[in-house]
RNA sequence: GCCUCGAUAGCUCAGUCGGUAGAGCAGAGGACUGAAAAUCCUCGUGUCACUGGUUCGAUUCCGGUUCGAGGCA
């Protein structure tokens, strides 16, 4: 089974290209993105329109009430059964999106047990507002000393999940995730994938994710975060925290002025397109294709796909 | 025209009783395996406006110039 994988920070030109590439060559699209799931928020994760799809299937989007929190097993499942089906059809699978932890998890068949204990993860929340971060860690330093050298005390969410995969597990998480991770070195995946990366100098990212933003705004992209905000979907559930609504938020409650937010938004954007950029460097091994060089041309951004998978 | 205040990092500013400087923000680098658009770690950035003078030594003191803000005419 072989899957074309196109990733790339935020604002890199993802869907243009992979919507020209899968109707080169008869593909379906997959995106692998955290945010595009949820329905009701289009405008602020830039998710695919209908126009822009052209027709080419895409699966994984809108797949989740915003109030329900997405996780990466369940995520990679879905993602597996659609690849096996666009596979069983004859076709090719084009996976597209941001989030390189999901992608990571799809490619190299990350292993999940059982199910997350929230209601230990709650406690341990609740642990750590009572005797601080300090005791936490002392917690995980008896338990597990690996992951301890390897986590910093001020982590509390991955000091949480280590205790509770232990709880859990019976074993360390560090042991779990270098098995995991082995994968990745070893190059063991279920697929036959090319991976790219679209790449481009830092200066004319931050210029498009600002350019981006102004039109997001001018699309009606308040309006659609106070929707959210009016129906009571609160900070602390995954979709909320998403980079263009949670920003709102603040405003909303007369806290910032609307300027403060917009600024904010593109502040956490830019941050967040540097995060992903590291991830793809140091977490994966794509080919980076620098379509500045390219002139941002989809055709020959995807012409230079189609060479590089024979 | 005169008077006063200001000019220091990309921005907002602090400071040096004379020994060439530091905060916040912006920015850069990194980690990452069931919250990942999340979470966390590390790190600088300089003709101290220009020009004379005093001084062993001036970003700091004194004079002049330029620019900016305010006041008086």
């Amino acid at each position: 089974m072989s899957v074309i994988l196109i990733a790339g920070p935020t604002a890199s030109g993802k869907t243009d290209v992979s919507v020209t590439l899968a109707k080169k060559i008869d593909a379906e699209i997959i995106c692998t993105d955290s945010m595009q799931v949820y329905k009701r928020m289009n405008i602020g994760t830039a998710k695919v329109t209908k126009e822009e799809m052209d027709g080419i299937k895409h699966y994984m989007i809108d797949k989740l009430e915003p109030n329900v929190n997405c996780s990466v097993a369940w995520f990679k499942d879905e993602v597996k059964k659609y690849i096996n089906d666009i596979n069983s059809r004859g076709k090719t699978a084009i996976l597209v999106g941001g989030t390189g932890f999901y992608i990571n998890a799809i490619l190299f068949d990350t292993t999940f047990t059982q199910d997350t204990n929230k209601d230990y993860k709650q406690e341990l929340t609740e642990f750590t507002n009572k005797f601080g971060k300090e005791a936490l860690f002392e917690k995980l330093c008896e338990i597990d000393p690996e992951s301890a050298g390897k986590i910093h005390p001020n982590n509390i969410k991955r000091i949480i999940r280590a205790i509770e995969y232990f709880y859990q597990n019976n074993e360390t998480i560090s042991s779990h995730n270098t098995s995991q991770k082995y994968k990745r070195l070893a190059d063991d995946s279920p697929y036959n994938y090319y991976y790219f990366v679209l790449d481009m100098k830092r200066e004319l990212l931050y210029n498009r994710i600002n350019k981006r933003i102004d039109i997001m705004v001018k699309n009606g992209l308040v309006d659609e975060v106070r929707e959210l905000y009016n129906d009571g979907l609160t900070e602390d559930m995954a979709s909320i925290k998403a980079i263009g609504y949670k920003e709102f938020y603040p405003y909303f409650r007369g806290e910032i002025t609307y300027e403060t937010a917009i600024e904010n938004l593109k502040i956490n954007t830019r941050r967040f397109a540097k995060r992903q950029i590291t991830w793809f460097k140091h977490q994966a091994t794509p080919i980076f294709i620098p379509v500045d060089e390219y002139g941002f041309d989809k055709y020959e951004i995807s012409k230079f796909i189609l060479e590089n998978i024979k």
